[in-house]
DNA sequence: GAGCCTTTGAAGCCC
DNA sequence: GGGCTTCAAAGGCTC
């Protein structure tokens, strides 16, 4: 586990020290967005298996009219959960073998492990989990119509405005990457609508 | 028991 | 158009 650990740290080290790093994922990204364009039926990952499990997860909460908030409290009605991003459904399919293998127990350990083998992900492994999530929203979006993914706010209470605005802030910080990232990947998704592949 | 931590991506709102 | 904000999963930890 401790060898695991440090050889984690040692490979975000060395990526640091080269400073290439943040290069490398950015040019290795936009390659596979650009990549992306690839036919539907070519990159059908999903497997019953996890349809089954996206079917019975949408009837669990149902296609319903979008309740208020206080609605929602009063009637204790399941709420529509956001459709799994592409590194939430990598985490999800990843973490038991991580964590097996670390032994470690703090998720949020995990999480940063998850991040960095994330980074170091193949193209065709990024495209995958890419058009997993897309495959996830699709259905998600018919089921639910006029679903907001800003429904469900204020229903958790999260961490401070301040905490959570200085980490973005920070310009070498993870996060402020993938602000940049995200906003890259919408507008290639804006693109591939022109090539029948629609992300919203 | 509620919320934090930690990650990346999605998406709406605001300037 | 870019920045900000919140939620999505996970589960140990803290208060």
């Amino acid at each position: 586990m401790f060898i695991i650990f440090i050889l984690e740290f040692a490979n975000l080290e060395l990526w640091d020290i080269f400073g290439k790093k943040k290069e490398i994922i950015d040019n290795t990204r936009k390659k596979m967005l650009d990549d992306l364009d690839v036919p539907d039926e070519l990159v059908a990952f999903q497997n019953e298996g996890e349809e089954q499990d996206h079917k019975s997860r949408d009837s669990a909460t149902g296609p319903r009219a979008r309740p208020g908030r206080a609605q929602v409290k009063e009637a204790k009605k399941p709420t529509i959960k956001k459709p799994l991003n592409a590194f939430m459904l990598y985490m999800k399919e990843t973490r038991a073998k991580v964590t097996a293998e670390c032994t470690l127990k703090e998720t949020a350990a995990i999480s940063q492990i998850l991040g960095r083998r994330w980074h170091a992900l193949s193209q065709e492994e990024w495209a995958r989990y890419y058009e997993l999530a897309r495959k996830e929203r699709q259905p998600h979006m018919q089921l639910n119509p006029g679903w907001l993914g800003r429904d469900n706010y204020g229903k958790k209470k999260r961490w401070s405005r301040e905490k959570h605005q200085e980490s973005n802030r920070d310009p070498g910080s993870p996060k402020h990457a993938v602000l940049t990232l995200a906003s890259v990947s919408r507008r290639i998704g804006v693109v591939h609508a022109d090539n029948s592949l629609h992300y919203s």
